[in-house]
DNA sequence: ACGATATTGCAACAAAGTTGCAGAACAAAG
DNA sequence: CTTTGTTCTGCAACTTTGTTGCAATATCGT
């Protein structure tokens, strides 16, 4: 297994290679926390058009390179996916953080979801848990 | 304990009781489910203005007698708080269920969010879960 | 280097949410 | 039931967020 760079990710997903993707993917990589599609804009600030960071994110979105985190707010931020995801079917069960001071969200592999019983009728597809507190470096 | 009403509700809220915040409340009292801005719009059509709406969820928010649900899409939805929640202080671990056919988000205040446990460092003051599947309607 | 294909930027648009302000509705008191 | 101070609503104008079509450009395999 080798180790995870932009180039090998983008080599991947069959897509081409563009300024706008690596620059993205470089940032998912780097901040390793979930980014809004604002995140992203603040960032690179009019290097490339809005409608291509939008259009980027839809893309890694279909080809499984990101999913989408829930939250209580308004706002879609997305994270990298890890080695199990796999284009439209996502491997999720992953537990998210929302830090409280930092505003960080993260995905914390290391915890899967609990198992949880319904009452009779409902049959469960998918499980999404976020966890607001404080991080480590804020806490 | 009295039955929950519209007007029991609005009376303990210690705001005006008005025409659009009765018949909002009324929705959330009668649907029971998780309702976005925009689903009251297309209810009340026109009845109020948007502006109204907006300003009328936010002030619900506020007063304690809605919380928002997280979900994966980009839509706020809210949903009624039951008798825990207080102004400012929510008492919301609940699991919340999106039903993939009929859409609707509901809260299943019989189940409550199992405890977890964080790697070091992570301080949790909160736990939202949303599971996704089919409701007992439409499963 | 070339040609087919995929991606980008632009412009125009649609949808969602916010703000200030004047007029209307409300609640409390007489 | 009328007055009065306060709160709420609707309007208009605006900002932000997200979408679409199309021409120009960059990318990739050969």
């Amino acid at each position: 297994m080798s180790a995870v760079t932009t180039e090998g990710i983008l080599r991947g997903s069959r897509l081409s290679v563009t300024a706008s993707r690596r620059r993205i993917l470089d940032l998912f990589l780097e901040k390793d926390i979930a980014l809004s599609h604002q995140d992203i804009e603040a960032v690179t600030s009019g290097s490339f058009d809005r409608v291509t960071v939008y259009r980027t994110l839809q893309t890694f979105l279909e080809k499984g390179l990101i999913h989408t985190v829930p939250s209580s707010d308004n706002v879609v931020r997305y994270a990298l996916c890890k080695d199990a995801c796999a284009e439209g079917h996502h491997h999720d069960d992953h537990v998210h953080f929302v830090c409280d001071s930092c505003g960080a969200t993260t995905c914390i592999d290391e915890v899967s979801i609990p198992p949880i019983r319904l009452p009779g009728g409902y049959r469960v597809r998918q499980i999404g848990m976020v966890v607001n507190g404080t991080c480590g470096r804020c806490g």
